[in-house]
DNA sequence: ATTTAAATGAAATAAAACTTTCAAGTGAAA
DNA sequence: TTTCACTTGAAAGTTTTATTTCATTTAAAT
C-alpha cells in the first residue's frame, strides 16, 4: 500500500488503534476540516468536551510534535485541496503543457470561469446595466491588449441603439478624447493587472467632470477601484504563461444580456431593423435560408 | 451609499485614511485572504515587516478591539464568500432565467467550450500555427462583431514580434487592402453565420493571388469553407438570444499558445524586451513591486 | 474480584500570541 | 526652522494557547 503523508490519510491509517476520546476527535477533525483549521486547542477542546491534554496526545500519536504541527498540517491538508484558488492552480498546473492539445487549453478556461462565477457580484453587474441605459453616451476604453474588450461591448450595445463609441487611444490624444465628456455620460474602462498614467488620467478626469466610471478589472487594490462608481471583478487566475481574455468576454456577455433583458422588446425591434437593412443593402444569402435574427 | 459591514469593505472605507504601513497591511490582507486568516500577528508581522504594533492599531482603526477580533472576521468573510461549499451555494441560489444571473450565463458558455472541444482538430491547429509562422505578413480580418476577435489575435502575435495587420474595412477599401498581398503572407478571417459579399470578394483575390486563408467559422457549409485552405471550427453553439466569442477566443488562445509553444525561448525574449520597454517608459508601479512577465 | 497497563482530565507550567507603553521618527503647519 | 500632532517599532507586560505532570478512571487480562 502506498503511504499516504497529507494528514486525512494520516489519520486513517491510524484511527484502529486510537482510544476512544482520541477517535472521537478523528472524527471530528475528518467531518469538520473546514472548521477546525480555525480553532484553537481551547476551542475545540470545548467543541468536543474532550480535555485539551487529549487533543495533544492525538496530535502526538499521529507522529506531530503537538498540537500547533498538527494544526499546521490540516491547513496544508486545506489549503493544498479544499481552497478555490489552489484548486484550480492544481487543476491547471496538472496540465501537461502540450500547446498543441486544444482539450487542456479549453479545460483551463473553464476553471477559470467556473472560479469567475463567485467573484462577480449581482448587485455591481445590474447597477453597471442601470448605468449604461441611463447614460447619456458611452465611452468604452481599452487599450492594448483589452482593446478587443472594448471593441466587443462597444459593436454589442450599438445593435441596440445605444450611443457608444470605443476609445482606443493613448497618451496625449487621450486627453482630446476626454474633452466632450460630461457628467450625464457613463466611462467603461477594461484595466487588468495594474495602473498606468493613461489610467490614472482617466479616472482624475472623470472625478473632476463627476462622471460615473464602470471599471472591469482583476485588481482588487484600492488606489485602482476607489474612484471608480462600479466595479466589475474579473479574475482571470494565474494561467501560466499569458492571461485568457476568457472571463472579461463573459462578463461583457452578462452585461449585454443585461441591458437585452431591461431593454425588452425595444432591443428586439432594434436588432430585427438592424435585419432588415441588411437583407436589403448588403447580405447575400446564397445558402438559401432566410435571415434570422441575430444579437 | 449602502454601508457594506464585511471585513473587505470595512477596509475599503477606512483604506484612504489610513497611515503608510497600515495601508501596506491593507493591501497584503486584500490580496492575500486566504493566507492571513491563517496566520498569527507574528508571522504576519514577519511577513510584511511591519511591527505587531502597528498590526494591532490597524486592528483598531479598522474599529475592532484587537487582532484576534479582526482575524474573526476575516475568517467570516473567508468562510461566507471564499470557501468552496459556501461560493457554490450562493451561485445556486439565484432565479431561474434571470439576466442578472451571471452563474447561469457561465454555466452556458462552459457548455459551448466543452462542445467546442469536439469540433476542433488537432491537426488543423498546428497546421495553422505553422503557417502563421511562416508567413511573411498575416493580415487578420474580421468585421463587426468579429473585429474583436481579429484585435486579439493581432495584439497578442504582435508582441512576438510577428508581423501582423489587423484589417477592418468593408467595401470597396477592402480592395485596397488586397493589393499588397501576395503568396507568402497569410489570411486568418473571422467569418461566422453566412457568406457575405466582402467575405467572397476576400476569397476570390485571396485565390486568384494564391495565398493561404485560416478560415474560424462555424460555417461546414462548403461554398463558405471550400476555398480556405486550414479551418478552424468554432461552434458557437445554440446561444439563446446572441452568439459568444468565448469559443472564438478560446481558438485564439490555442493559436497563440502554440504559436508561443514553437516559438519558445524566441516568445519569452519578445516578451522580455516589452517589459523592460515598459518598466523604462510607461508603467508605474506604486504598489512596489517588480513588474512580472506576461504575454 | 484483583491486578495492571493504558487513557483521561484537572491543574500546574511553559510557550506562544497579543497589547500597551514609551521613546524616536516623520511630515505637515506655523 | 520650530512646533506639534501623528505614526512607528522595540520592548515590557498581559492574555491566551499549548504542554506536562500527576492523580484518577477505565477496561482488559488474570
Amino acid at each position: 500500500m502506498i503511504r499516504q503523508s497529507d494528514s486525512y490519510n494520516k489519520i486513517l491509517q491510524k484511527y484502529d488503534d486510537l482510544p476512544k476520546q482520541q477517535k472521537k476527535i478523528a472524527d471530528y477533525i475528518i467531518q469538520h476540516f473546514d472548521e477546525v483549521v480555525f480553532l484553537s486547542i481551547t476551542r475545540l477542546s470545548n467543541v468536543l468536551e474532550v480535555s485539551e491534554a487529549t487533543i495533544v496526545r492525538f496530535a502526538q500519536n499521529l507522529g506531530h510534535k503537538g498540537f500547533p504541527e498538527l494544526k499546521k498540517d490540516l491547513v496544508k491538508y486545506y489549503r493544498d485541496y479544499l481552497t478555490p484558488g489552489e484548486r484550480m492552480k492544481r487543476s491547471i498546473e496538472a496540465l501537461p503543457d502540450d500547446p498543441f492539445n486544444f482539450a487542456q487549453i479549453v479545460e483551463s478556461e473553464i476553471q477559470l470561469l467556473k472560479s469567475a462565477v463567485s467573484t462577480i457580484d449581482r448587485g455591481s453587474l445590474m447597477r453597471a446595466v442601470d448605468a449604461i441605459l441611463k447614460a447619456n453616451n458611452v465611452y468604452i476604453f481599452g487599450n492594448g491588449g483589452n482593446e478587443c474588450l472594448a471593441n466587443h461591448l462597444t459593436f454589442r450595445l450599438a445593435r441596440f441603439k445605444l450611443k457608444v463609441v470605443q476609445q482606443s487611444v493613448s497618451g496625449k490624444n487621450l486627453f482630446e478624447k476626454l474633452l466632450s465628456i460630461n457628467k450625464d455620460d457613463l466611462i467603461i474602462d477594461y484595466h487588468f493587472y495594474k495602473s498606468t498614467i493613461d489610467f490614472r488620467r482617466l479616472m482624475n478626469v472623470a472625478e473632476d467632470k463627476g462622471v460615473s466610471v464602470l471599471l472591469i478589472t482583476d485588481s482588487i487594490l484600492p488606489p485602482l477601484i476607489k474612484k471608480a462608481s462600479i466595479v466589475l471583478h474579473a479574475e482571470r487566475g494565474p494561467a501560466g504563461r499569458f492571461h485568457s481574455q476568457v472571463v472579461p468576454i463573459a462578463i461583457n456577455n452578462a452585461i449585454i444580456n443585461g441591458v437585452a433583458g431591461k431593454l425588452g422588446d425595444k432591443a428586439v425591434l432594434a436588432l430585427s431593423e438592424l435585419n432588415q437593412m441588411r437583407k436589403k443593402f448588403y447580405y447575400i444569402d446564397f445558402a438559401d435560408k432566410s435571415v434570422q435574427g441575430e444579437i
